[in-house]
DNA sequence: GACTGGTGGTATACACAGTAGACTGACGCA
DNA sequence: TGCGTCAGTCTACTGTGTATACCACCAGTC
């Protein structure tokens, strides 16, 4: 196992989302990572032993963007902290995004944060036993939210939830039918995501105070 | 456009299941596939207009494998039931899986879906405007978990929690210190599926009765 | 019987991907 | 002077999605 170089390794990874930005994440090919740094593709694998282990540079570099909370926060501060962070990160790079669902964080940014959340939860008051799970249910959501907002799960608008409903006679989707004008009308996906993660820190709080 | 075949449409995407499943959503090529029902790659052009059409009917596929839930179910067990129905899915398909995540689903059997769980929120008594959010946040936490499960983000088991943490100086993860008993031990994710799934649906009766 | 149109494929070819392997030139140090 | 390492190049191989062109068959219909 060769040993990797690392002067330009960020340099590297600035090139790749630079490349994602402008041609999206399937456009990310070594050749045209390489090409934005005048290199040739082979001068890649100095850094990196495969496309593979950039991408995953690339997340660890993404999670790195988020801002440490400062120490005098609140645990729902703090949670609101990260989750915000990455928000954040996803409407820097929203076509690097898929990257976070597609392989694991194993990044020591990504480590730095699960225990952030860990240290949030603890205080909250959480029996350990619970953390874990409490945990992974917090960054599935927010990770799963940031990430159908900016891939668009979520739909693009009024015009494909209306093209959607078209597939399938009305009769069969009553709850469509029941919710036609709250459909058409435009989300503000930063309100909502505060708005989940309030009732997630909710649920905490319930699962705390009925646990005593 | 030219008008596509539907006879063989079925057959081709079993086929790409199987290779799915054989070399991992990776291995998934028109070739790949084409060899398996012993044809031509240009052969499936016949019924999909490129690979990313097929992968859009081999998710389609995936949703309509859900049963749909008896009539005589409470809201509560619908949504269960198709939470449940995809993380059985997932189970029988785990490669093809990242589709979930990686592609907005337009079929009909996801349209479908949808508008149960808008009909199961509603008769929950959810108000009308607030029906569109939730069934987005428990659609993205049931899809973000039954993902996290089959491609690792949960990560694969003790050994490598410990790996990740060898990635940094313990001192910098008082919270992974704190837990280091209970992150060592194994999980039923299933059970933690269903807790997970019971607590959110106490977080949406929690919102019906304090908006009463 | 010839003509037409649709169905279900094949054959060939192109541009592009990741990456293995061998190589070149410059620089620091003995 | 010569050796080792670093940084990057060049070439080539295999595999990918898919455009274009072609062919064989079979049901009608004049």
């Amino acid at each position: 196992m060769r040993k990797l170089k690392d002067s330009r390794r960020p340099e590297i990874l600035d090139a790749a989302l630079a490349v994602a930005a402008e041609r999206g994440l399937d456009g990310v090919s070594m050749r045209a990572v390489a090409q934005h740094l005048d290199l040739t593709p082979m001068a890649l694998y100095g850094y990196f032993r495969s496309k593979d282990e950039l991408l995953d540079a690339v997340l660890g570099r993404l999670l790195a963007e988020i801002p440490p909370p400062p120490a005098d926060l609140g645990w729902r501060e703090v949670v609101e902290h990260l989750a915000n962070g990455l928000r954040a990160v996803a409407v820097r790079h929203p076509s690097a995004l898929p990257l976070l669902f597609t392989r694991p964080a194993v990044s020591p940014a990504g480590v730095r944060i699960v225990d952030m959340v860990y240290q949030a939860l603890l205080t909250a008051g959480v029996p350990k036993a619970e953390v874990p799970r409490l945990e992974r249910m917090l960054s599935t959501f927010v990770i799963g939210h940031v990430s159908s907002e900016t891939n668009g799960r979520f739909g693009t608008g009024s015009l494909d939830s209306l093209a959607r409903r078209a597939q399938l006679p009305p009769e069969q989707l009553p709850g469509l039918q029941a919710l036609a004008d709250q459909l058409g009308a435009p989300v503000d996906w930063t309100q909502e995501f505060r708005i989940d993660l309030r009732d997630l820190c909710d649920l905490v709080e319930h699962l705390v105070s009925s646990a005593a």
